[in-house]
DNA sequence: ATACGCTCTGTACCGCGATACGGAGTCAAG
DNA sequence: CTTGACTCCGTATCGCGGTACAGAGCGTAT
């Protein structure tokens, strides 16, 4: 059975020892009730990293991760399916926005490094009233 | 000559009367040197609040938004041309990585719904080690 | 002239996701 | 049996973009 201290657990995973300790805190993962002073981790524990590492880049709160692990125990695919809907729906409506803001500025940097005299279009821009 | 109080700027700009102090603080605004205990904002602090608000809908951090709010006034267009392709940089990054997490969780929630049996597959991608 | 509402100043706090640090304990190798 | 690396625990700090609130001052309508 693989033993690991907080420090193998930690790089294994990717995250700082500093991390681990956060997440334990927030809930998040167990602290193990080893004998001793010193506590050691197992393969779940490196999996319970990855399930949050995985989950956040998919958009995921620590505060929704905290419920998606609950809900790995529970088997409530309703819930799951739920959560990631609504994520998927924030997706968009950040993609979007961002879109839009890349639009803005592609268009702005293009004109003004099509170098026209008068005042530079981008500050214009923000100065301007009119910005839709 | 149009002499606002800082409540009136704030609603005019459509942010709040502390978010404008905040802005004071944090040396993007000035605070004007008006006679007597209470200061008076005109027009152009209304220009100002709207560019912030323009330029953060367009992804600047409020210290990028200092730097454009200085170039302002001293015309360097090659530096606005700069902070602008840095931040279409990061808007693209950005727009890739939302772009994987919702490919990813599109995917997963189609199989998810579509009734098999077995574990979720949402739950399982984020246990599961290879996930891509 | 006084009551009410707004302003000013300073400081504290929020949520988020970490990261740092001090002091004490523990564990294994040399 | 000491040294050095690591652990544990608690608390503090960071960066970001605000938000809140207390206590004092000001200014205007009645």
């Amino acid at each position: 059975m693989p033993s690991l201290t907080i420090a193998r657990l930690a790089t294994t995973a990717g995250v700082g020892v500093e991390t681990v300790r956060f997440y334990q805190r927030k809930g998040l993962m167990a602290v193990p009730a080893s004998s001793g002073a010193v506590r050691h981790y197992d393969d779940a524990d490196v999996q319970r990293l990855r399930f949050i590492r995985a989950a956040q880049r998919a958009g995921f709160s620590l505060k929704e991760i905290a419920e998606l692990l609950a809900l790995d125990a529970s088997d409530d695919r309703a819930r799951v399916q739920a959560l990631t809907r609504t994520r998927l729906a924030a997706l968009d409506a950040e993609m979007a926005e961002l879109a839009a803001a890349k639009a803005m500025l592609a268009g702005l940097l293009a004109e003004c490094t099509s170098g026209k005299a008068g005042p530079c279009p981008i500050i214009a821009t923000f100065t301007g009233k009119a910005c839709h």
